[in-house]
DNA sequence: TTGTCCATGTAACCAGTTACATGATTAC
DNA sequence: GTAATCATGTAACTGGTTACATGGACAA
């Protein structure tokens, strides 16, 4: 897995922002994506700063809020970001405590075993709903015309996030059956 | 996420193991998990030891090979793990660095994301044919009158496997089509 | 002779999480 | 009056990756 460096340039890429609003992208649910601390997030931007992959665009000062610092990508971090994009990829491995608890169930009670996956069940519908809604607003907005539309790229990005919720009910379906 | 502790707990669970087996299984494909370092494993049975979670069974020395130490898990060890097991669970982040990139295809072109889609795709494949064949191998040796045959554990989880590489397969053709 | 397998382990480093600190403002 | 939001940042800790070290056996 690769630094978070690429995550703030990709997010970069697309519009100008603070770190506090990258932390906002991030953690909230605009795929199905890193989540980032402060701690990050801003040491990771100065160092981007001085390697000239991004520059302080300005800082907006609200009198009584801390001043805000945005940053935008230059021609060279959109360079680096292009670069890695074009690296190929490699699978990446599921970590995912659940499953490890459902090579488990073979210790516990059918019972309880039901009761954990019809838990974990309902927070992958609560998923899928945001997921489904994120797509139903995006997909209008979409300018077809433009294969450079980076809408276009968000929403398969989401579209991946709805397959695998769907995925992950059937599977939890599957299993209710076969305790 | 969780420490790789309850994942020694759970292999150990099973069968006596040493740090060595234990690496091999985990960064083998027995499901689609964890990988762990020696740097990890060694450290963890020793304080697991010093915990009273697993013990010394012995230790096996075929004269010229370096001396195998088999740990096996304790009743307190096996008490840890059905009360973690029986814990909820939460819905993890799914990181994967060519989602990332997918994101950033609006950046390139659509050739190149065509490339990139194809070799992930060719990846994925393989890891199905993988799981499928362990599916193949492990189903026939399940004792289906036994509701705590750790086999059936172990095939729900690779079931999950299979079910994540055909989304991931669909969704590369699903990019293929509107790139 | 170069490399890989066996099996233990250590060292150095990078990534990620949780918690804390500031200080004004708004909402309950 | 308590908590949350905005926005920056630091500190301490845990988790994870890569590389290295030993040393005999065996295969290309």
């Amino acid at each position: 897995m690769s630094s978070i460096r690429y995550a703030l340039l990709t997010l970069l890429a697309r519009e100008p922002l603070s770190g506090y609003d990258i932390k906002l992208q991030m953690n909230g649910r605009l795929g199905p994506f890193w989540k980032v601390g402060s701690n990050q997030v801003y040491p990771e931007l100065s160092k981007m700063e001085a390697e000239g992959l991004v520059k302080l665009q300005g800082v907006e000062q609200l009198t009584y809020r801390p001043a805000k610092k945005l940053y935008e990508i230059t021609p060279s971090g959109r360079d680096v970001l292009v670069q890695w994009t074009l690296e190929p990829a490699g699978v990446e491995n599921v970590r995912d405590d659940f499953l490890l608890k459902a090579f488990n169930s073979w210790l516990i009670e059918p019972d309880q075993m039901k009761a954990q996956v019809e838990a974990i069940r309902k927070q992958h519908e609560e998923r899928l709903a945001e997921y489904t809604a994120k797509i139903a607003e995006l997909t209008p907005r979409v300018d077809p015309s433009n294969p450079h539309d980076p809408l276009a790229s968000t929403i398969s990005v989401v579209d991946f996030g709805v397959r695998y919720e769907r995925l992950y009910l059937d599977w939890c379906d599957h299993l209710l059956k076969n305790v």
